[in-house]
DNA sequence: TCTGGGGTCCTAGGACCC
DNA sequence: TCTGGGGTCCTAGGACCC
């Protein structure tokens, strides 16, 4: 980068502890005073914490933690269930509110988008408060705000943005242009994202567990280590490499898929069977709403050791039925269930391979073949043409 | 401590085709 | 007859993220 200041700047935008605001927003009276709140499932439904208040992570809640033990750990915690109304709603107004301050907007989750600055922002901290303050004004909901030229780099400065006890943190935090290597060199490898629990244990395996350490090592050799794929993201990352695109298109949908974890293990395959029914009503739902059809199905489940198994099948059409889709999911669960005899907590549905359906619009156009063959006919024209 | 639900992406092997 | 290299699709499993 030679020229800093023409660096794209880029702000990753992180709602705060977005379920527990929900919540307050939600049940005021019931949460007023309240220090100690825990969000997320029944704790006697093995249910997880799905976001917490700062004081119940001061004392060692994390979301992901099991109900019953954020209980155990908290006594006289308040625990609510996520308040999925309230969640959608408040969403779509910060999503609001950020999209008229961009150039360009990427929704990356409920809770989390990445924006392009307009080049007449002004300064990148003064803008980032200004769009903080718009939210909170607009939305009533508080989030931090991270900025860089690269987006990794902008999603580990929101994070350091949270307003935290012992720290000065305000809510926005700025790598300034040209100051990205040093920066990512002061992290901890697991702050860059994709670095996980399983590639962060492969790499202290190799002495590798710090930015600095990581540095030290070879292109190849971390190919060996690594495979060519991770060895050039990790490669890229500890020296604050990464992308700067902010794309503003919604991404279509690749995946939809349903899934439900058993008060207590299953072990009869005609239980299991039963189960089914919501999975495939569910994911039937969603695709008809979404306007999908489906080539691929298949079916997951988790053992009471945890391990997963999944069958899935491509068809050579798309299919769009309840009927159908649950057809083949029954078959599926079946030829799993003569493989893997034994207890079930998890069951799960999943369409893959999807694909608009074709109008009669589109048929009728000239130039374009009237579907005479199949699909499958089509695409094996296609490949060896 | 006893582990949710919704996703995306990657890898590796095998089938099949040219 | 024995042998090749590349490409795409599918399946299964796993890592990772919020």
């Amino acid at each position: 980068m030679s020229d800093p200041s023409a660096a794209p700047r880029i702000l990753c935008c992180d709602i705060d502890a977005f379920y527990c605001q929900a919540a307050m927003l939600t049940w005021p009276e019931r949460l007023r005073g309240v220090d100690l709140l825990l969000v997320g499932g029944h704790p006697g439904r093995r249910g997880v914490v799905a976001s917490c208040s700062y004081e119940a992570r001061r004392l060692g809640v994390h979301s992901a933690m099991p109900m019953a033990t954020a209980l155990r750990i908290c006594p006289t915690a308040t625990a609510v269930p996520v308040p999925w109304a309230t969640v959608r709603r408040k969403s779509r107004e910060v999503f609001e509110v950020l999209r008229r301050h961009a150039a360009r907007m990427e929704r990356i989750s409920i809770d989390e988008g990445y924006l392009l600055l307009p080049e007449d922002a002004g300064p990148t901290r003064e803008a980032a408060h200004r769009i903080r303050d718009a939210v909170q004004q607009e939305a009533g909901i508080s989030l931090s705000i991270g900025g860089a030229s690269v987006r990794f780099l902008a999603k580990i400065a929101s994070g350091l943005a949270k307003p935290r006890p012992s720290t000065d943190a305000d809510g926005v935090f700025i790598v300034p242009p040209g100051a990205e290597y040093e920066f990512i060199g002061d992290q901890p490898l697991a702050e860059i994202p994709g670095v996980g629990r399983a590639f962060l244990q492969d790499l202290q395996r190799r002495g590798v567990s710090s930015v600095a350490a990581a540095r030290r090592i070879d292109l190849a050799t971390l190919a060996l280590w690594l495979g060519p794929a991770r060895a050039s993201f990790l490669y890229d990352r500890v020296r604050g490499i990464g992308s700067s695109t902010v794309s503003d298109g919604r991404e279509p949908r690749k995946s939809i898929s349903s899934e439900a974890t058993f008060e207590r293990d299953l072990y009869d395959t005609a239980a299991l069977e039963h189960e089914l029914g919501p999975l495939v009503a569910d994911v039937g739902r969603t695709l008809r709403k979404v306007g999908l059809r489906a080539r691929t199905i298949s079916v997951k489940l988790r053992s009471s050791d945890f391990r997963d198994r999944q069958r899935n099948r491509t068809l050579p059409e798309a299919v769009e039925t309840d009927a159908v889709i649950g057809g083949i999911a029954r078959a599926l669960l079946h030829e799993l269930r003569e493989r893997q005899v034994g207890y079930v907590r998890l069951l799960g549905v999943s369409l893959g391979s999807l694909e608009a359906p074709v109008s009669a619009e589109q048929l009728s156009l000239p130039g374009i073949a009237p579907p005479r063959e199949s699909d499958e006919d089509r695409r094996r024209a296609a490949r060896s043409a």
